[in-house]
RNA sequence: GGGCGUUUAGCUCAGUUGGUUAGAGCGCGUGCCUCACAUGCACGAGGUCAUAGGUUCGAGUCCUAUAACGCCCA
């Protein structure tokens, strides 16, 4: 056991410990050890992604879930691994194609695949080591990819179930279409914004007809009215009545467009017509459906206008609509542009505005999934923690869309469909492994489906594919379904509830048992953290300055349950003087045990030798283990973050290091001996249940204060147990004694008021009786004086049962006593009877108060008994006080 | 348009089942290099708990309405 240095390192610490846990093989977990298990499954991070402060948030919370099970004892597993991230990582890849004036177009797909590959093995880790930094104690021998052969394997499985219980289908219909990505999206994908845009009135004249014989229609978009094949009313909208079953000339193309009826048209809206373009719209398309029209696609996949717009063919859809809008005035039909917000969709990965497209696509039947899921949160089998959120969960699942799954990507799970092109079979099948030739006619010209899944469709069984699925496997027994699962609440719709989804589907049982959903860290100001704002704070920087430790502290102090949390670097000086406190604390306790290995093995304290002060740091200890507890247990980490913090900082730190300080400094061995077992068996407490929080410092100082004779690592010890009053008894905590100090604390701070408001300096001693409230107590304060000198700056206490001033003396009530203070110099009796007047008055005010309540007969017989009792309690108390303090100024008032 | 959240000290926020005198960290003021710690110690100032009603013996806490800010969905 060496020396602790003055100052704490954490920077070299942090690596070591973390290497060598690792190495130890601490974090690892097996099935066929057995006992209880504790699973979480990380959410997968992005292959591409790189640590901010929401992971850190989110991966501390998860750590401190993990650590602390794992020293209950349970067979605890914390599965990393990251997904491949379909469209963002080839964004990456595509990118540094078109540095090099490439793209992928100029190879074949595996020639793509192999680059995409290639980059992934050299960056993608990028994320996963940095969770080493922050201390995570995943078990990195199980880490997943959602593109290893086995999480593969489990996604065309899936498919081809799905597929062949007719819940996963194609067809045309209109998607959420990037033009950038040029690929569809998921509803989910496609993030609405709000805009200021217009709001384009164009005139349809009618076929035939007269000049002034036209239907003006509103629209935001007007570039899509080149694909425009009707116009629609509300069959109610008598204004429009008159144009029942006529013909409009399509301005421009002059193409001849019904007028058609339907109950969607809200006549509200705009001019109460609208123009109806089925391949560019959604509701459009729905309408195009009922009506039977025809369905005209005016733009390419990169957002340029097609063949079908005629004179625009080749524009960006930008470029037409001004060059429209232009053509439109010019022609004398645009009837006026009012101004508009609208939300459009953008994509979640590029924020390029996502057009609605019609196109073929693969989409998983959602209402059948849905139902199970739903009971499942229903009855119970899973909650959600803040528990609002299953409100919003059932909500989106009552409402459930259809999933489009295909990506017109290259990137990813290639969707295992497969084509005859035999003339005469066309036979399209699925297939979990490469077909050798057409289960149908036999010929082996048959190609595979060109596109790939979304991400989220291998995510979404992430919680059984990292344990082997669709094999079955001890692991998948032993750990499926797991316990808790820690996220953000952005992905509920996107992951969360589609995990739930894909459980109770392939493997009948639900993945998880609850769902913590925290906040969002954001900056000082509230904003999101973001590139674009510059305002990020990268957790690896306040690593380096402060620590991992701090980090991890303060964050998760800082966040209260489910709430969003305002960050800045100072922040972190929370977590940073936290552990400088505990680092220095411990060189205390170092410097006074000397080179003695310490008693913590089997606190067996000697029940005479045990002070008050002893026995309350040890009540107090236990309370905050069970304050520990619950808090983690209920998802309330900052509670947990506070309640350690309080002790250690504030009952320990505070007082009973203060208070041990005598002993240490004194001769009697024994007691000397009994107030090292007591700090030995407090620190080696406190430590582990701030090891979850703090790994590294916690470890360091394990190892520094020889307590390996307990476990090898914090990391492995048992978490400690919490002993409820009779048993603290047993062992010689009094609850009398503990009260005491509790009296002795408010004494001590009334003493110190006092000293204030005579304005003493700390150099300047002074001298104090006590006259106790009761034999009992002025015993224990004699007993115990010198506890008090320290504090007080006093040369002497006096304890006297009957104490008469022989002078004026300032005085102050306390729990203990009356306390008076000698003063040196001449005191003010004038001033020192106003100041005393000053207090009766208050306490007056609350006398009154107290007496008004008690006198209420409502009060009386309809609150609780023990409410009752306490107020009259008080009530005595105040009264005594009232009386003690009339007594001091009558002896102050000259006769 | 529908839903959710937030509103408590100068700032950031706790306040759990309605019950004594509403708490913390930071910041601020005053005094301390007291032999673990100035990344520290002691003391202090600072609150009509967003507003208006209601329920109750009793409301920061429950109900209703309003306002402001934020988020999600359409």
């Amino acid at each position: 056991m060496s020396e602790l240095p003055k100052t704490y390192d954490p920077q070299a610490i942090e690596a070591k410990w973390y290497d060598w846990w690792k190495q130890r093989g601490f974090f690892r977990a097996e099935a066929e050890w057995g006992g209880q298990p504790y699973t979480i499954v990380i959410p997968p991070p992005n292959v591409t992604g790189i640590l901010h402060m929401g992971h850190a948030l989110n991966e501390t919370i998860q750590d401190v879930m993990i650590r602390r099970k794992r020293m209950q004892g349970f067979n605890t597993l914390w599965v990393p691994g990251t997904d491949h991230a379909g469209i963002a990582t080839q964004n990456v890849v595509e990118r540094q194609l078109k540095e090099q004036g490439k793209s992928r177009w100029d190879m074949s797909r595996e020639e793509f695949l192999k680059l995409v590959w290639a980059w992934k093995e050299q960056y993608g880790g990028t994320i996963l080591r940095q969770l080493e930094k922050l201390g995570n104690s995943c078990d990195w021998s199980r880490t997943r990819f959602t593109m290893d052969e086995g999480l593969s394997e489990a996604v065309a499985e899936t498919f081809v179930r799905l597929y062949d219980k007719k819940l996963i289908y194609r067809g045309e219909y209109i998607i959420n279409w990037c033009p950038r990505c040029e690929t569809a999206l998921s509803d989910e994908e496609s993030e609405h914004t709000e805009q200021a845009g217009r709001l384009y009135h164009i005139r349809y004249p009618v076929k035939g007809g007269r000049k002034s014989e036209y239907v003006v229609v509103a629209t935001t978009r007007p570039e899509t009215m080149l694909g425009d094949t009707a116009v629609a009313v509300n069959p109610r909208d008598e204004r429009y009545a008159k144009f029942k079953g006529k013909t409009l000339v399509l301005p421009i193309l002059n193409r001849e467009i019904p007028v058609i009826e339907d109950d969607f048209v809200d006549p509200k809206f705009g001019t109460g017509a609208v123009k109806v373009t089925p391949a560019h719209d959604p509701n459009d398309f729905d309408m195009g459906r009922r009506h039977a029209l025809p369905m005209i696609n005016v733009m390419t996949p990169r957002a340029q206008m097609n063949e079908n717009a005629g004179p625009y063919q080749g524009m960006s859809r930008e470029e037409c609509r001004k060059k429209l809008v232009a053509d439109l005035q010019a022609a004398g039909l645009l009837v006026k542009i009012d101004e508009h917000a609208h939300a459009v969709g953008h994509c979640y990965r590029c924020h390029t505005a996502v057009e609605p497209r019609l196109s073929p696509q693969w989409f998983v039947k959602m209402k059948p999934l849905a139902r199970p899921a739903i009971d499942a949160v229903k009855d119970g089998r899973i909650r959600f923690v803040p528990e609002r959120w299953s409100k919003v969960y059932l909500e989106w699942m009552e409402n459930i869309r259809d999933w489009c799954i295909s990506r017109q990507i290259w990137w990813g799970h290639r969707i295992p469909v497969f084509y005859c092109q035999e003339p005469g079979c066309q036979h399209e099948w699925a297939s979990k492994t490469a077909p050798e030739k057409c289960p149908k006619c036999g010929t082996t010209n048959f190609k595979q489906d060109e596109d790939v899944l979304d991400t989220w469709f291998s995510s979404w069984l992430w919680p059984f594919s990292v344990f082997g699925w669709p094999q079955d496997n001890p692991d998948l027994r032993y750990y499926y379904p797991t316990n808790d699962l820690v996220t953000a609440p952005e992905i509920i719709f996107f992951w969360v509830a589609r995990m739930i989804m894909a459980g109770l589907e392939f493997m009948g049982e639900v993945p998880f048992r609850r769902v913590y959903l925290h906040g969002t860290v954001r900056d000082n100001q509230g904003r999101k953290m973001s590139k674009s704002l510059g305002n990020s704070i990268d957790p690896l920087s306040i690593i380096g300055d402060f620590s991992a430790d701090a980090l991890r502290f303060s964050l998760v102090a800082l966040t209260a349950t489910g709430q969003d949390v305002y960050i800045s670097k100072e922040k972190f000086e929370l977590g940073r003087n936290f552990g400088t406190k505990i680092w220095n604390a411990a060189r205390f306790l170092q410097m006074n045990a000397g080179e003695a290995p310490p008693d913590v093995s089997d606190p067996d304290f000697t029940p005479e030798l045990l002070t008050a002060d002893d026995q309350h740091i040890l009540a107090r200890l236990h309370k905050t283990i069970a304050a520990c507890d619950e808090n983690i247990e209920r998802c309330r980490f900052n509670d947990y973050a506070k309640a350690i913090y309080d002790f250690f900082w504030h009952e320990y730190c505070d007082w009973y290091v203060e208070y041990a300080k005598q002993p240490l400094n004194g001769t009697d061995a024994a007691r000397k001996a009994e107030v090292l077992k007591v700090m030995h068996y407090v620190f080696a407490n406190a430590l582990r249940l701030l090891h979850p929080i703090m790994p590294f410092l916690t470890e360091e100082l394990w190892q520094g204060l020889g307590y390996t004779v307990l476990a090898e690592s914090v990391m492995i010890a048992s978490w400690p147990r919490v002993m409820e009053e009779e048993e603290l008894a047993a062992w010689g905590v009094q609850p009398a004694a503990v009260a005491y100090v509790d009296a002795k604390h408010a004494a001590i701070g009334l003493a110190r008021n006092l000293r204030a408001d005579y304005s003493l300096p700390p150099s300047q001693a002074a001298d104090f009786v006590l006259r106790p409230a009761d034999i009992a107590i002025g015993e224990r304060v004699r007993a115990d004086r010198a506890a008090y000198l320290p504090y007080l700056k006093a040369q002497k206490l006096e304890v006297e049962m009957d104490f008469t001033p022989a002078k004026a003396m300032p005085s102050i009530i306390t729990p203990l006593g009356t306390l008076f203070m000698s003063l040196a110099g001449h005191v003010d009796v004038t001033a020192e009877r106003q100041r005393l007047a000053d207090q009766l008055q208050k306490t007056e005010q609350e006398l009154a108060a107290a007496s008004k309540r008690l006198e209420n007969e409502n009060f009386v017989s309809r609150a609780k008994p023990d409410v009752v009792e306490h107020a009259r309690a008080r009530k005595r108390e105040l009264q005594a006080k009232r009386e003690k303090l009339a007594k001091l100024i009558e002896a102050l008032t000259p006769n």
